[in-house]
DNA sequence: GTTCTTGTAACTGCATTGATTACATGTTTA
DNA sequence: TAAACATGTAATCAATGCAGTTACAAGAAC
């Protein structure tokens, strides 16, 4: 099991169109640089510019970023991508035995915590925004 | 995306082998209780058992666990039954291009965010015990 | 009007999940 | 000791999701 790599990706985009701000980010240029195919990236563009994170007009080559770079948190970008369900993170067994103490009672038992710990993971990305990325990138760009 | 029922399914088993302890608990009973198919759980208490949490003999029905019910984690469970590769939560695409500014320095940029919200989910997860579970099943029992 | 772009749909190969069947191996007991 | 019952494990199956690919309609720009 592993959490589908448009989050990766849809991250990879965002930075880019950024980054590459005075040209103009086809989906066959920034497919170039994920190392995919440009349907693949303009599927996920579609998921961007439907949660209102990037304006895309069809025909126009190029996108640019609906908002300021610390306005788009990575989990706006977790949610634009839809790789995981609202506390859906966990799956549970369903229809437990309800003549059993533990089939009775388990799936409330367990929920919460499943909760909990998917929440815990989304405030990490919650916390940090797509400037954190881009500051990085350049950071990392200066050093060498 | 979801993460296997295995862990739900750990949990369930370990707890009711406690809850049950005067009967022995065959992989048939836990079947009943789980609500699925006999081979699926002594494939997952398989796991279990490798892991060193419960003890249980080819032949003898039942089995027992091999630790105090507040020396058991769920981090411990989670690791048993193999639901989520170390450090492999999130998948990253590979090969970004190395020519371009993202692609070369987004994968690095990344890592350890993806590290960092893995293990504040997991987190939870080795702050919970077993005891913890079957005091909630108990408590909830007594309600009714 | 030709060329380039985005937006989608359809199809592929691949991996994982969970259920199921089957059977070898080990244990108990009558 | 033989029958009955248990675990351990392999093989198979349908369903699902992912990512890549091809194809093409529709829009925009030169």
């Amino acid at each position: 099991m592993s959490i589908s790599s448009r989050f990766a990706v849809g991250i990879h985009i965002l930075a880019l169109i950024d980054l590459n701000k005075e040209t103009a980010s086809s989906s066959e240029f920034i497919a170039g640089s994920v190392n995919t195919n440009a349907a693949v990236i303009r599927k996920i563009m579609g998921m961007l510019k439907k949660a209102g994170l990037i304006d895309v007009q069809p025909g126009v080559a190029g996108a640019k970023l609906s908002k300021e770079l610390s306005e788009i948190t990575l989990f706006d970008i977790y949610k634009a991508v839809n790789v995981v369900e609202e506390n859906e993170l966990f799956s549970i067994h369903d229809k437990p035995h309800p003549d059993c103490v533990v089939g009775k009672n388990i799936q409330s038992t367990i929920e919460p915590i499943f909760m909990a710990a998917q929440s815990a993971m989304e405030k990490v990305f919650q916390n940090l925004t797509l400037e954190d990325i881009v500051k990085d990138i350049e950071a990392k760009e200066h050093i060498q």
